[in-house]
DNA sequence: TCTGGGGTCCTAGGACCC
DNA sequence: TCTGGGGTCCTAGGACCC
């Protein structure tokens, strides 16, 4: 299998810098320069965790996913605001839009969107390495379209595979620009440990460090066989080809259609009344009925996640006898699955999840 | 630290079938 | 009776990412 994406000489990983807080401070400009800490319902005394933080805030230890009370202990006089989703996606498509519209080489750039702030960006099918210059030029280009469009900065990483550009994005936050490629892989990553890789977390960096594995160079060069026997026989392979960098998936823009959809919530005090469980599952049922209904396909699988004190989570999930977008039988197969967990403590999270058919045509 | 909410994909075991 | 061998579906949970 190749190292690379065929037809695909570079690729740009494109990073919004502190992008949600950076919205925020777009629309109310007299918060620049300040501690900002964009998360939950905008109240730190309240169960919720920090979306993000401005880099103001970020020298207080203040981080993603940290909880909210803690980040109020580290920085008493940061701004504490609520997320707000429909800001945050429409300034995602201003920034989008702006990149989908780059010519490089000649041609029109195909764009994979990875999230709210981040792109995998390419140049468009026909030119080679030489037509497409210095990636350092276009890379600079990008972040100047996107900031003259939107207000908004980023960093920029140049890989000759996702991994590497991925990863070289945040070696120059801010607003910088970076380069990764197999030449420099290893002198760069060698014995850096395997979870600065994108896609090894905690759990996965564990379980290698006992099978001997601590640097990014000992996993390249482990024996793939062990790898598969351990960690799977898809997993395994794959972690062995990250550990070069290795990737041939080419950046794709074929628009991502969702599997499934799914809302949860904790609730600021936790639930004991199992009547009152019952309601607020049929609500969230809901809600995601309505997210896809715009997806225009019916569930075919539904099911529930429930978090009990202190911190313990089952799910439980069923088939449906036939596809289905009927609210009351939805509810009341989300409902059912109640019958299979224990009620015997009290209840910090609920969620619901609804599976959809398959498009026609497939994925 | 006392731990959100939205997702995806993989794994493993059991059921069931031929 | 010390005991097939796949294949596929269903389910629960794990891991990871933004």
């Amino acid at each position: 299998m190749s190292d690379r994406p065929p037809g695909q000489p570079w690729v740009l990983h494109v990073d919004l810098d502190q992008f949600i807080a950076a919205v925020e401070v777009l629309r109310r400009p007299e918060l620049a320069g300040l501690p900002v800490v964009v998360g939950g319902r905008g109240d730190p005394t309240e169960r919720g965790v920090v979306a993000t933080a401005s880099y103001e805030a970020r020298a207080f230890g203040v981080g993603s996913g940290m909880p909210l009370r803690v980040a109020a202990r580290k920085c008493p006089d940061a701004v504490f605001l609520p997320v707000d989703k429909p800001a945050y996606d429409a300034a995602s498509v201003e920034v989008m839009d702006t990149l989908r519209g780059l010519s490089w080489g000649g041609v029109r750039v195909v764009l994979e969107v990875l999230g709210w702030d981040e792109a995998f960006l390419a140049a468009g099918p026909g030119p080679g390495r030489d037509e497409l210059g210095d990636p350092r030029a276009f890379a600079a280009t990008v972040r100047d379209e996107v900031l003259a469009a939107t207000r908004l900065h980023c960093s920029v990483g140049i890989g000759d595979t996702k991994p590497r550009a991925k990863i070289c994005t945040d070696f120059n936050k801010p607003r910088g620009v970076s380069m990764l490629t197999e030449e420099t892989w290893f002198e760069v990553m060698g014995e850096r440990p395997t979870d600065a890789l994108w896609g090894v977390g905690r759990q996965t960096s564990k379980k290698l460090a006992a099978l001997g594995i601590d640097t990014v160079a000992q996993l390249a060069t482990s024996d793939v066989r062990v790898l598969a026997a351990e960690l799977g026989p898809t997993m395994g392979p794959w972690y062995h080809r990250l550990g070069r960098g290795a990737d041939a998936s080419p950046v794709d823009a074929t628009p991502w259609v969702p599997r499934a959809h799914g809302r949860e919530e904790t609730y600021q005090e936790d639930l004991d009344d199992w009547g009152r469980v019952a309601d607020e599952v049929r609500a969230l049922t809901r809600r995601v009925l309505e997210d896809i209904d715009r997806e225009g396909r019916p569930a075919a699988r539904v099911g529930i996640k429930v978090r009990y004190r202190p911190f313990i989570t089952v799910s439980r999930s069923l088939t449906l006898p036939e596809p289905s977008n009927d609210p009351e039988v939805l509810a009341a197969a989300a409902v059912s699955l109640l019958d299979r967990v224990e009620r015997d403590r009290p209840v910090r999270l609920l969620g619901v999840r609804l599976e959809m058919t398959e498009p026609e045509g497939g994925y």
